[in-house]
DNA sequence: GGGACGCTTCGACGGGGGCCGAAGGATCGC
DNA sequence: GCGATCCTTCGGCCCCCGTCGAAGCGTCCC
């Protein structure tokens, strides 16, 4: 065993990274990283495991506090226990080195595709879509990059001629950047990303494919972004 | 072994995870948060664990990319491989568990009142003064955490003052919050915090307890603070 | 009621990884 | 040169942990 020579009440570094420190328990959490709530089979089916072995992890996920779960009925749905422990897992997956998986099959390409194309990341939106849309908010001057990440006066106007009030100072920051990991290039997280993303679904911009993290551009969000952002991308259909 | 069925060159959450999933190298890395290079007898006494253990640590940790090292005679000098890194340690140590510890020695217990005191944590100042510093320049309307942390024009004239220059904007954000996890608030960080803590060195506002991430604020340090910021502090003589 | 489904518990298996001490290479100081 | 110091390699030990399938329990639906 450790003869751990730390101070009293230090950080236990290690209780936490165990908990990431497993392929199946990684997966599971980056899958989580959509910000919507999955069955234990579901995430069984994903990561390729048993339904036991499923149990055991999601016990662990959650006794440690990186999940909560809730039960209906026969199922047992899990989620990120909150948008800290969603930063957590961003901010470790963006420094994690990349996987070197051979392509597995046609439609996982495929999947992969619309994941890169667009794609939520835990409650905001990633992929080129979510880089495009923060560059072209700081383009207009509604975001600010000079001094770490800021929300401009231009830019709270222009979110609040969407409906989307600027939320009360909470320990949340309201605008945090968010390395995308298929972009390599930063997008627009925090409280804003969230409220702006949450808009995009509510008003059609945008619709899930799938199960899965990917989401497709509609033609009301193509002509949205670009009366409200002149951002020039093309709506795809949502098959697949 | 796992079958993952992730996205071709998706992060790998769990091999980085894996490095600071073992208590002895979550010591190291903790250790390291000081900001200094330390030698690998150093980290293995700190550690309480044999020479060849730390060898084999350290050489997962530095081909994981997280420390850097330097070889100098009969010397291996580690230290955290940039400020990405120390900030992807303090995240994951700030929602840590806190280790439930006995009290080892008095003078571990000395060391861990010093600690709580006054600190350095990466390359910045943590502890009781960090934060009252922080604090305290909120109060004096240097920085602003109305909109995430950002530094007021008022706070960019008070460093010019001190003939610390704003450094040009790079990847790492100027400012940046950290929490403390002795005082559970928020200190300063990001380059402005480093820079801050440099200067309290050169300046002899603080000096270094030992061998440790411990410092003592200095009666010049004590009559600085009064001055610059208002800030009514006990100077600590440096003894222990 | 009966069957399908979702989840959990248990036992068994296998492998990986952390630990140490001994021995040896490299470097430094005298 | 000679001992002391720092580090590394190697072998051996042992425990932990991830995996599965079988069996069982609860829930849902027909």
């Amino acid at each position: 065993m450790n003869n751990h020579d730390t101070h009293v009440g230090g950080p236990d570094l290690a209780a936490l990274a165990v908990l990431l420190a497993d392929g199946t328990r990684a997966d599971f959490c980056l899958a989580l990283l959509d910000g919507r709530a999955w069955t234990a089979t579901e995430l069984a089916r994903h990561a390729g495991v048993a339904a036991s072995t499923a149990t055991g992890h999601l016990n662990l996920l959650v006794s440690g506090g990186l999940l909560t779960q809730e039960r209906q009925g026969r199922h047992r749905y899990v989620r990120l226990a909150d948008p800290d422990t969603a930063e957590l897992i961003e901010k470790i997956a963006s420094m994690a080195p990349r996987r070197a998986d051979p392509p597995r099959s046609l439609p996982a390409a495929n999947r992969s595709r619309a994941l890169a194309r667009a794609r939520t990341c835990y409650d905001h939106l990633a992929g080129a879509l979510g880089v495009a849309i923060t560059e072209a908010m700081t383009d207009r001057g509604l975001l600010d990059w000079e001094q770490g990440l800021t929300l401009t006066s231009d830019g709270t106007a222009w979110l609040a001629e969407l409906g989307i009030a600027l939320p009360p100072a909470a320990r949340r920051p309201p605008v945090r950047s968010c390395l995308d990991w298929t972009e390599r290039r930063p997008h627009l997280a925090g409280a804003v990303g969230a409220a702006l993303c949450r808009h995009a679904f509510d008003a059609g911009w945008i619709t899930r494919i799938g199960t899965n993290r990917a989401v497709a551009l509609t033609d009301a969000g193509e002509r949205a972004l670009k009366d409200r952002l002149g951002l020039a991308v093309q709506p795809q259909t949502p098959v697949s």
